[in-house]
DNA sequence: CCTAAAATACCGACTGGTCGGTCGGTTATC
DNA sequence: GATAACCGACCGACCAGTCGGTATTTTAGG
């Protein structure tokens, strides 16, 4: 850790953590300066808004998820591998650090509209990713045909929900429960030869 | 619609609209008085805080949602078939009133924890419904065995998704685009018999 | 029945505190 | 000496909740 960070990611550093503990409303630009020991105009010096603040920090954050992602499936060849690899990457990063996860799924919900729009953008990026490897995966012929842009609202939404229970109860546990059950079901499920015979072993 | 209703849903009727329209913070209970002709005493008479009123709202919402999908679902007699229509019910009623929707779903999260519970407790009905039906359908040898409980946050983390793009983006459309999309991967997907065949006609 | 008093329902001006954002000014840097 | 970086006291808008009171309904005693 450098003995002087640059004032801007200083403030980011310590909005990320007061955004994601108290929420978009009530976290104070003010506890962010007593944190900080950077003065309110110094802080408004590099950010000209509240809102604007929080946008950049979820921006930043949310690109880094999403690269890391990226990064790990670019070592994997069919399109069904990789699709494994991004599911298990993003539970195993959102269920380490729950401050990145509240901060990324929950706490922007009050601010409406801008959060929304942020929010679809950062996971554009990672649909986009899921929907790739899904259209891939069916010209490979390890999976059913199936509508792609559909199918990665529906993994997004799982990671999602799984991680909300996780952060408020603490359970399932997202990548020792979680995760081989979502395997089974968004991939293993739609695999193009099943997995399971029918019933058990009558035949 | 009665002449006079009593001041009590007349309160409710306004908040529901409010919050759902503005958010939870967003909205002020002098909006509220605004709209009802009930005076600032009188809503506190009947609601001792803003956010005991919100969730006298939710609960109101969500517990008449789930009746509904539970009506819905007892003329079914099969497990599965049970699933699909609360599936569909979902996402049915969901995507024909935005408000419910956005009331249910999203503009709470800026309340936090107590949201949060809120939410769970009205979606346990919910998942359980599903955990149970799931697990007949298991039994009833229509679906291969899998983690219920967990399955189930994978069917409202679906639904919330499918449900929050359509609200803020329009589409995809719930009912006629992402329940056929959902069917196939959450119950044909997992079924023991294989509808679809592998990969095409190469066999 | 009538009425007094008690409980319930309702009124709206006011308060106390919070908080995003501003602005006139100072210090460092090139 | 000009520009960028930073300072912090201050402002004004907002808003949940209060409180002393009034109207309406219910209850109880004669």
């Amino acid at each position: 850790m450098p003995p002087k960070l640059q004032t801007r990611e200083r403030i980011m550093e310590a909005a990320e953590a007061l955004f994601a503990e108290k929420g978009y409303h009530d976290a104070a630009m003010d506890e962010i300066v007593r944190r900080t020991s950077v003065s309110k105009g110094g802080l408004y010096f590099h950010f000209p808004s509240k809102e604007r603040l929080f946008l950049s920090v979820m921006d930043h954050l949310g690109r880094r998820l999403v690269r890391r992602i990226e990064e790990r499936i670019s070592s994997e060849d069919r399109a069904i591998d990789r699709l494994e690899v991004a599911l298990a990457t993003a539970l195993e990063l959102l269920g380490r650090r729950r401050r990145l996860a509240k901060l990324l799924l929950v706490q922007g919900y009050s601010m409406g509209n801008a959060f929304e729009q942020k929010r679809t953008e950062i996971y554009s990026d990672f649909a986009s990713l899921i929907e790739d490897n899904l259209d891939r995966a069916v010209a490979e012929g390890s999976i059913i045909p199936i509508n792609a842009k559909i199918t990665s609202y529906l993994w997004v939404g799982a990671v999602n929900e799984v991680i909300i229970r996780w952060l408020y109860t603490g359970s399932p546990d997202p990548v020792r429960e979680a995760l081989p059950e979502l395997k089974k079901i968004l991939l293993t499920g739609l695999s193009a030869r099943p997995i399971v015979p029918v019933g058990g072993e009558h035949s």
